[in-house]
RNA sequence: CGGGGUGUGGCGCAGUGGUUAGCGCGCAUGGUUUGGGACCAUGAGGUCGCCGGUUCAAAUCCGGCCACCCCGACCA
């Protein structure tokens, strides 16, 4: 490609909406361009390299016996209405009506659409395991789309689908697909570590996400400094410290004017955090639940989700805990029967804390459990914290930040029974399909490439998913030996397959040099009336910052050395 | 959804009531330049986000709306 004739201009000066890396450069350089929030134009090199990308992700897809498909985005509400996830896709679902007035939507996953057609075609476990996937264009309205390509409404998915005869099966899916995508990540640049993960609306019991550790990163990660344990902060498990054991003593009551939040409390009373029980209130799909939990601790939202297994929940709003008889600020488990009550096992990590009365300005010492009160579920619902004990092993848990780059999922039947979907085993008994489902957001993965690998000078494209291979670049333009020799460069290394962006443009050297950095091909090749004297071209990698002088003569032999290192 | 911010040529910005809305970059034409964002000259390009109001007069003041960005909530 000749870069006079290339479609998209390089920037001087970056678009101020832009906040993260990849998001600037891919601005700067020309390859995207925004049509609304979370929608963007690919522009031909930021296209090259997303197909770059998808082709990565399909070769290893189909390295594993996986086969690739194309289902509809457009699909009838009513498909979602049975599995029930149009109400936990909620309002990120993308919904419409045709001219009859047909409630369709968009799909953001393909779940219910590849079980319904997977019913369709397998009826004997002969027929199983199957891997089906696709590379196809998703929609999920996103409360807060962000970050350039990294959180977008319209994106390009590759989701594979796993159909297998039983868990044992799926599990084994699971792991090859899994290791695909350390391939996918590792041809890609990018060292992604896999850590445990909430299902979410997707559904299922279990989860892993792939994760580029990055200080832009949205999601936060708690992993072990001594272990191989790591978890999505919303789903990490930690062990809390024990407070120090004391005799249980009688309950006494405590008045404590104005006081309201824990912190004010612990100071109010001179005793430490942990020494106390915090009340939360919450409305899960509209009912009041009342958590009780140490008062140091925060209540993960996501955990306490999944025990109430409801699809919206939001904390109470002061009317409905007034409603509810409850008292802000000194609420108590206490002679609580009429709400359900959700505990986290920390209440029981020491004795004699100090909880609300029930009543204004009032609190009650040395409350234990279970003693003094009960509850209804008794779970885990606390959120971790960097420093505790890693649940594995008891070691120190360290945080970080991270970029998802990949989501998998241990569905089970949750879709097959719904859409019933089932086969006959040997015995000619029908059984309903194991399934999973494997997502990788191609787009946000290409961003993730850039957030690892730039300078400030611009993009350094890894080899395998760059645009170009060479970035072919002449210094003096009028003069005619130059042109004429790069002009038959250009074709030469096209005729022997090498990628070229061919930076023809009269410009001055430091406008050509500067974009050569920003578009970042993996390999600048120069030709100027200096190299020319001694027959030869400069060739520097991008990655590197001393430059070679390197004989026409086989020069072609010698770049594809370089590519391939 | 809560909080904050921004909308003025392609990009970055200036312009707090008064000619014809400016600057830098970019773009076009001609010329001089050519190893890290050169220079000169000439020129093209703007319903000042939208709607309404106030005023003799609005980019500027007032009201409403919209869009986009950031933080949070939420979300895969």
């Amino acid at each position: 490609m000749r870069l006079s004739r290339l479609f998209g201009k390089t920037l001087r000066q970056t678009p101020s909406e832009a906040e993260n890396i990849s998001h600037r450069l891919l601005l700067k350089a020309g390859m995207i361009h925004q049509v609304a929030a979370g929608a963007y134009s690919y522009l031909p090199l930021g296209w090259r390299a997303l197909r770059k990308v998808e082709n990565i992700v399909r070769q290893e897809m189909d390295a594993i016996g996986g086969q690739e498909l194309h289902m509809p985005v457009l699909q009838p509400l009513e498909l979602w209405q049975q599995t029930e996830r149009d109400r936990a896709f909620g309002k990120s679902l993308f919904t419409l009506s045709d001219r009859r007035d047909r409630k369709l939507v968009l799909a953001p996953t393909h779940e219910e659409v590849a079980t319904e057609l997977v019913r369709r075609n397998v009826q004997s476990y002969r027929d199983l395991p199957l891997l089906l996937y696709q590379i196809q264009t998703k929609f999920r309205d996103e409360p807060r789309p962000r970050g350039g390509l990294m959180r977008v409404r319209e994106f390009t998915m590759k989701d594979m689908y796993s159909f297998d005869t039983d868990e044992d099966a799926m599990n084994v899916s699971y792991r090859e697909i899994a290791q695909a995508y350390e391939r996918i990540y590792q041809r890609c640049g990018l060292p992604a570590l896999i850590v445990d993960a909430d299902s979410g609306a997707i559904g299922g019991k279990e989860s892993h996400e792939f994760m580029l550790i990055a200080e832009s990163g949205e999601d936060q990660v708690l992993y072990c400094s001594n272990c191989d344990y790591a978890a999505n902060l919303e789903k990490a498990d930690s062990i809390k410290a024990e407070n120090q054991e004391e005799e249980m003593l009688p309950l006494e009551e405590v008045a404590t004017p104005g006081i309201i939040t824990i912190e004010d409390l612990a100071r109010f009373l001179d005793i430490p955090e942990t020494k106390t029980l915090k009340a939360v209130f919450y409305a899960a799909d509209g009912g009041i639940v009342f958590v009780v939990i140490r008062g140091d601790i925060e209540v993960n939202e996501v955990k306490l989700k999944n025990v109430l297994k409801c699809h919206e929940l939001r904390l109470a709003t002061e009317e409905e805990v007034k409603e509810a008889g409850l008292v802000a600020g000194s609420a108590s488990p206490m002679g609580l029967t009429d709400i359900r009550r959700v505990a986290d096992p920390s209440i029981t990590l020491g004795t004699n804390f100090v909880a609300g009365a029930n009543k204004p300005d009032a609190h009650v010492k040395n409350v234990n459990y279970p003693r003094d009160f009960e509850v209804d579920v008794m779970t885990d619902i606390a959120t971790a914290k960097a420093d505790e004990g890693c649940p594995t092993c008891g070691s120190k848990l360290l945080f970080t930040r991270g970029i998802e780059v990949g989501h998998v999922f241990k569905l089970g039947t949750f879709f097959s029974e719904r859409l019933r979907a089932t086969f006959l085993d040997p015995d000619g008994v029908g059984r309903p399909i194991f399934m999973g489902s494997y997502g990788i957001g191609i787009g946000r993965l290409l961003a993730a490439v850039i957030e690892q690998n730039h300078d400030d000078k611009g993009i350094i494209w890894p080899v395998s998913v760059a645009p170009y291979q060479v970035h072919l670049c002449t210094i003096s333009t009028d003069d005619s030996e130059v042109a004429s020799a790069a002009d038959r460069l250009y074709l030469q290394l096209q005729e022997e397959d090498l990628e070229v962006l061919f930076d023809d443009r009269t410009e001055s050297p430091g406008v050509k040099l500067n974009d050569a950095d920003l578009l970042g091909m993996p390999v600048r090749v120069i030709l100027s009336p200096r190299t020319l004297k001694s027959q030869s071209a400069e060739v520097k990698r991008r990655s590197e910052k001393d430059a070679m002088i390197i004989p026409l003569d086989g020069i072609v032999e010698k770049l594809k050395a370089i590519l391939s290192r």
